[in-house]
DNA sequence: CGGAATCCAAATTGATACTG
DNA sequence: CAGTATCAATTTGGATTCCG
């Protein structure tokens, strides 16, 4: 069978939706380069998540093979996420997204920004 | 403010979210590289997906501007999809992602795969 | 601190039927 | 062909409470 550009999209879906979700991206960002970041510190860096759905979203990354997850089995308890070698990988193509994303047209980014402005305290 | 790899990624946030919904991204690898798609095409190419959510899905990938529609007035009607300029800039980062998503583990890949096949006809 | 569990509200999605 | 409309089902998200 030959590598169409159809099958490539076909068989590319089942990956990507590994990406899929509300804040799987965010988190990403925040894993960008090889940060490491524990729990509390996502919690704060994301404001708009609440601590079930930042879980939720984690635990799904690692058990997609994406996010790593290190317990330090101390008190307090501390755990820290990071990217595995394969989400690693994925930092060129978030690359590209923050590339696209700084290229929206200015009329067309602040309507997505308002959009956003929705569940945002205040400023 | 300078610009550090946490503003980044909370600007970007708002941009991006263009492109959730479990279709979309479907819908751009179909449209990858310029390629034109009328509607019916998308559908059969895209084979878990309803009508409803296929026109749901292009008409908020058209208000985002990432998408274009065209509408040839005729009977039978026809209507077409393509990138819209900007939808085109989004290819490099579509590319990374086919690049990342071709490199996932086999197991990894397997499992992901094994879930899409809920919906699939046969094979 | 980091998380699990529960309950409930809201948004998404799907199936179906109808239309220009 | 390319939609729209409607309703039911599923999923998602948030608030709260409890636990190691």
């Amino acid at each position: 069978m030959s590598y169409t550009a159809e099958t490539a999209a076909q068989g590319v879906q089942n990956v990507v939706r590994a990406l899929e979700g509300r804040w799987k991206l965010v988190i990403l960002f925040q894993l960008f380069g090889g940060q490491v970041r524990r729990f509390s510190d996502l919690e704060r860096a994301i404001p708009g998540v609440s601590q079930k759905m930042l879980i939720q979203q984690l635990r799904q990354l690692e058990g997609d093979g994406v996010v790593a997850r290190v317990v330090h089995h101390q008190v307090p308890p501390k755990v820290e996420y990071h990217l595995t070698e394969w989400g690693q990988s994925l930092c060129p193509a978030l690359d590209a997204l923050l590339i696209w994303a700084e290229s929206a047209p200015p009329e067309l980014r602040s309507r997505l920004v308002e959009v956003m402005r929705s569940h945002e305290p205040d400023a």
